[in-house]
DNA sequence: AATGAATGAGATTTCATTCAT
DNA sequence: TATGAATGAAATCTCATTCAT
């Protein structure tokens, strides 16, 4: 068995974990529901997680560290216009939400399950990525890519709403994949609707 | 006493509920926890509720049903222009997260513990509630106010998405009031952010 | 069934637990083991109690608060000599385990599973009992009726060592009665065993 | 490695053991504790040691056998009086208090865990140390040198219980050594605390 | 209209122990 | 000689719910 065995159990544990997390919700999940999925008994999840906190806040950690550093590669990316930018983050989000929708919803819905000092970590690096979504924003306004009439925050919240909002309707067999809705909303953002 | 009392304690039960589902989580929010706040006991709580589960969807329904006539009334005003009716659902909906923001963020926050023929029911006039919003700017499209070559459907996820998403981060004492908002909002949504 | 009922079961379970705890010890003893005798539910033992600990807490200082008050009216009283009163807290503390062997053999024992802030209380009045006997003793060497080439302190030791010990060997079927052990005890402490 | 090795390690484990059982009782001291103390996983302990109540019960026939085996050789000393034999017997039992104050503290508190066959092998060996103290008082008594008119086995239980309570008190690094402790108490048995 | 007592099912977690390697 | 993975039984505690009064 050796190392890549040890590897294969907790991960298993965390796919399960993510799917009935995902399908019933945290608090209706329990522990003893996830190892009967998987034929094994309480003992083996105490063994790989101290507790189902843990094993909560580690979804989330893997979930916002992820597209916190897709955002900085995109950031960083040098050759690229402020508007190229927008559309990379805003096709990065809900590409995550297609190809990782259980984690997705799991930490846009059960933020509040995350206490004490896990909450203060995963809250400041959700801060921290909404700042950097502003900040690509203001860059595109100092840039005279888009428009300096309205408050850089405002305008964060109106895109990055959009984005995460579709964690609650994005279907990766639905009928429009993700690259196009990506283009769509951009096309709306900077645009707009107005014919 | 009477009936007006009567009245009084199911309605002190039910705001005592709102407050606490919406800063600790329905799930982790117990029968206990609600009584004691009022310093009644539990039998008092089951005199007025049949379960927990019919109290979360009587918030439920309150808050949906809410807004759903609302935005009947607005849909419906004859004299007014389909981009000033965009505009009055958009600040519609936020106003009633700053107005009511407790019950709104249980209304986004916990619908995983909905269950069974609640949450059809609920689904339903969720649901409802997007077809009409969708049916507003299909008509904005077919009255030449809104652009033809984007997804009806696709425009309603966006702006719906901006508006609902506000739940998390909008606070009635910040710096930008509702109304405010709701005209930024809606201008990016029109014209766009690009210069 | 009203008031008396509430301290009838909330007694029973009293009861039942110190005659556990006695029998198999504090930590081997379960909440289970406690209801099943009682032929309730765990429900009713959380209930009345806080917790397995609280209840503990409650027998120590059931214990120890009568024990003070009782030594306190000894000392406190004014016909007697010092002898006489080294006497009756002599007797009164082997009394106690005569009639009440299962909490003295439990206050005895099971000090090491009382935590936090109630150790502390309970510390402080064990210590308490000893300081007043001490008391007790400097008073009669003050007075002539002790000697006084010996340290207050370790005569406490002695004669309060003596006494305790008694809840592992005492037994009131046994052959020797409980004032006749104190009569025994205080002659040896007071004259000796020399011949 | 080799047999030496072997040694050391279940003696490491034996006395991790002990300073953990007194620090926070046996039942609440895991063996995941005591091995985590020490850097190595539990199935070496099980490798040493078959259960954890063999290794309490090791460690109280350790105790009690080193006592019983020094009150031997002193009540067998052909050239003391019994005045002194009884010195030299309160002097060991306190003296080994000081110098294995961890292992006496589990002996004295812990009995209550030694179950079964165990506990019939200790119990035993405890009332042989008893009986050997009250024959050598009886021996005292026959020979002149103690009183004739009180029970030999009420005053054992007197001089023992002062002895043995010292567990709960005496510090090494306390203000009067074990020796000087030992005098005292004997002075106390022997001529009394009367003026 | 409201209480207080009780239930029963289940939740999280702990832990001594085993065993193949 | 020692490890790492796993078990299974049990422990403490919670909680929605019921019901006689």
């Amino acid at each position: 068995m050796g190392v890549s065995c040890a590897k294969m159990m907790k991960d298993k544990i965390l796919q399960q974990s993510i799917a009935l997390f995902e399908k019933n919700g945290f608090s209706e999940t329990s522990i003893q529901d996830i190892v009967n999925m998987l034929g094994v008994t309480k003992g083996t999840f105490y063994y790989y997680f101290t507790s189902k906190e843990q094993l909560l806040m580690q979804i989330h950690l893997q979930y916002i560290d992820n597209i916190l550093e897709q955002q900085r590669r995109i950031i960083d990316h040098s050759d690229k216009s402020w508007k190229e930018k927008l559309f990379d983050v805003v096709y990065m989000l809900i590409h995550q939400i297609e190809s990782h929708g259980a984690s997705a919803r799991i930490f846009f819905r059960e933020l509040i399950n995350v206490k004490g000092d896990f909450l203060n970590e995963i809250l400041a690096k959700r801060d921290q990525f909404r700042f950097n979504f502003q900040y690509l924003i203001e860059q595109g306004i100092a840039n005279g890519e888009f428009r300096d009439d309205l408050p850089a925050d405002m305008m964060t919240f109106a895109v990055l709403g959009a984005c995460n909002w579709s964690y609650m309707w994005f279907k990766p067999e639905g009928p429009v994949p993700d690259n196009e809705v990506a283009c769509i909303f951009v096309e709306v953002f900077l645009n707009g609707m107005k014919k």
